[in-house]
DNA sequence: GCCGTTTTCGGCCCGACTGTTTTCAGTCG
């Protein structure tokens, strides 16, 4: 039994209760119960009391704990007799709550999508009190497109969006000022859509405007407080645009930023102190004044809360911790430890990308070419490696104010051996271990090749420690608390990998990985130009792990790297 | 179902929109 099940159990509870049209609260109460265990860091055996977490009272408590004893509980067995299993995908469906759909099934036995269908086209729905022709018309197109899109889609296919809209916004003249909100704002890994808030005097003339962006496919509302369009890439997306007026627009940008949770603890603790939040400002519940501000700061400040910055604004649970977190801005980074030239598998030549990473502003590098293993990436052997390290020395004597460390990606072979001898590795500035193959393996394997790659010495990162691929691929069988314990015992860096793809090591990782006292490197991978400029999302995911300047090893300048470098190898 | 240095009962975040109504419930963000 692990507390993943526990919380999935109390998720499906309320769902569940959902569809019976239960009490919302009762159900916000086993949602509130789930999230209580999963933000507490204590594995299920060391928690002895359940109740005693925040959010777990005594019927939550009882759910659990039968729960961790059979495996099963009452409670959702009694629900499932009542609420057939088919109907908890059709609550994914647009303007389909819990309450209507208790109502389709209760009065005309809707089960599944089948009968879902049968009782639209046969008219039963219309006649139903509270449903009518919109309503039919609405369940069939939701039916017909369901599983036509992922719900929520990987952010590296959303990304080129914003700089399409907003180079259009930059012309709209009515347009006072405008941000991104929303998760796109806040760099979850998945989109649903796109928001917008807009300030401005005018919104008759903007919201005309907006329909007629070049991206625009479709208009799906098209008022003066709100435009949503749908806009074609990859997929469709939908994009909301708010239009509001300049005073407000700081107050709404942060509502419609959220996230949900991160607005209800907001506006709990507003209350507590007479205070109403909404997306127009902050009202005294007493006079009833209403309250706008100049910045997110100011508001933040006028709450008295510490301002947070949107990357941290996810589970509520930030707007207790009382002091602004130090987090890593992207001026603070110095270098990128991790990216390929033509050597291997990049686009570019050592020079290239060395004067693209001076034009950065980066005072040191490494080129990180593949190792001979990956055979796919043309990577190098210990012969045409020793020809790179003779290249970069010429490279680095045309461009002294930049430090190029000569290093190497090497694979973790499936056999759990690296691909190079230790006699070699020696002679490489730093050196990084990846896995690459054999992402199938067993736990034990997995870990097995990773604890040979953090005991070389000479081993100093492990890049993309989870193999991911957001939206697309799951990653290998890593025990990742264990791997944060090895990486601090052994001073081995642990790699946020800025890819978009990958994000890896995942934001909520991270942060246990500082809290536990390991360092942090951010890099790119760039396997050309463009790709060096993903530093900047790099820094955001850091930034939404709560990572700290110091814990980046980054942001610190050559000298102190080359220093903490030889402390692994046991030269310092 | 949870919770309480205002409360052990009566609240639980707020507002807009939609489609259904004839004043509002349900859904959504």
């Amino acid at each position: 039994m692990d507390k993943k099940k526990v919380i999935k159990h109390l998720e499906t509870i309320a769902i569940y209760l959902e569809l019976k049209g239960e009490n919302p609260f009762k159900i916000s109460a086993y949602r509130k119960a789930a999230q209580a265990l999963e933000r507490n860091d204590q594995s299920l055996d060391e928690i002895d009391d359940f109740s005693k977490l925040d959010g777990i009272g005594k019927g939550t408590n009882a759910v659990i704990v039968e729960f961790i004893e059979a495996g099963e509980t009452e409670t959702l067995n009694d629900l499932k007799e009542e609420v057939p299993e088919g109907l908890i995908p059709l609550l994914d469906l647009q303007g389909l709550g819990g309450k209507k759909l208790a109502k389709l099934y209760k009065e005309l036995g809707v089960i599944d999508q089948v009968t879902l269908r049968k009782a639209c086209e046969n008219g039963d729905v219309e006649k139903l009190s509270g449903f009518g022709k919109k309503s039919v018309e609405k369940i069939l197109q939701a039916l017909d497109e369901i599983g036509k899109r992922p719900e929520r889609l990987p952010l590296s296919d959303v990304l080129v969006l914003p700089q399409l809209i907003e180079e259009e916004l930059e012309k709209i003249d009515d347009i006072n000022r405008y941000s991104i909100a929303g998760s796109m704002r806040r760099l979850r890994e998945t989109i649903k859509d796109l928001d917008y808030i807009i300030a401005t005097t005018n919104p008759k003339q903007v919201a005309d405007s907006l329909v007629h962006l070049s991206a625009v496919k479709e208009v799906v509302a098209h008022g003066e407080t709100k435009v949503t369009v749908i806009v074609e890439s990859k997929w469709d997306v939908s994009v909301d645009f708010r239009l509001v007026a300049p005073d407000e627009f700081y107050t709404t940008l942060h509502h419609f930023t959220g996230s949900k949770d991160h607005n209800v603890e907001m506006r709990r603790l507003a209350k507590q102190k007479g205070l109403k939040i909404s997306e127009y400002g902050v009202e005294e519940e007493e006079t009833g004044k209403i309250h706008t501000f100049d910045s997110e700061q100011a508001f933040f400040e006028f709450l008295e809360v510490p301002y947070l910055p949107p990357e941290v604004r996810e589970t509520g649970e930030e707007v207790s911790v009382n002091h602004s977190p130090n987090l890593i801005e992207l001026a603070d980074i110095k270098g990128d430890l991790h990216m390929h030239t033509t050597w291997s598998d990049g686009a570019q030549s050592i020079e290239e990308m060395v004067k693209k990473n001076i034009e950065k502003g980066y005072q040191f590098i490494a080129i990180t070419d593949h190792s001979k293993f990956l055979r796919v990436a043309d990577g190098l052997d210990e012969v045409r490696l020793r020809q790179q390290r003779e290249k970069i020395k010429e490279v680095q004597a045309k461009y002294p104010e930049i430090t190029i460390f000569c290093g190497v990606e090497m694979d973790i072979l499936p056999d759990g051996t690296l691909d190079f001898s230790d006699e070699f590795l020696k002679e490489m500035d730093f050196v990084i271990a990846s896995i690459h193959s054999s992402f199938s393996q067993s736990e034990e394997k997995i870990m097995a090749r990773m604890r040979t790659a953090m005991e070389s010495p000479y081993v100093d990162m492990i890049a993309h420690p989870t193999g991911r691929l957001i939206g697309r691929r799951e990653g290998y069988a890593l025990d990742i608390d264990t791997f944060i314990d090895w990486a601090v015992e052994t001073n081995t860096i642990i790699e946020l990998n800025a890819n978009p793809n990958r994000l890896d090591l995942h934001w909520t990782e991270l942060r246990k990985a500082q809290e536990k006292g390991a360092r942090i490197a951010i890099n790119t991978d760039a396997h050309s130009y463009q790709m060096l400029d993903d530093m900047a999302i790099g820094v955001k995911a850091a930034r939404k792990g709560w990572i700290e300047r110091d814990t980046v090893i980054n942001s610190w300048t050559p000298e102190q790297l080359q220093s903490f470098l030889k402390t692994k190898k046991g030269e310092a």
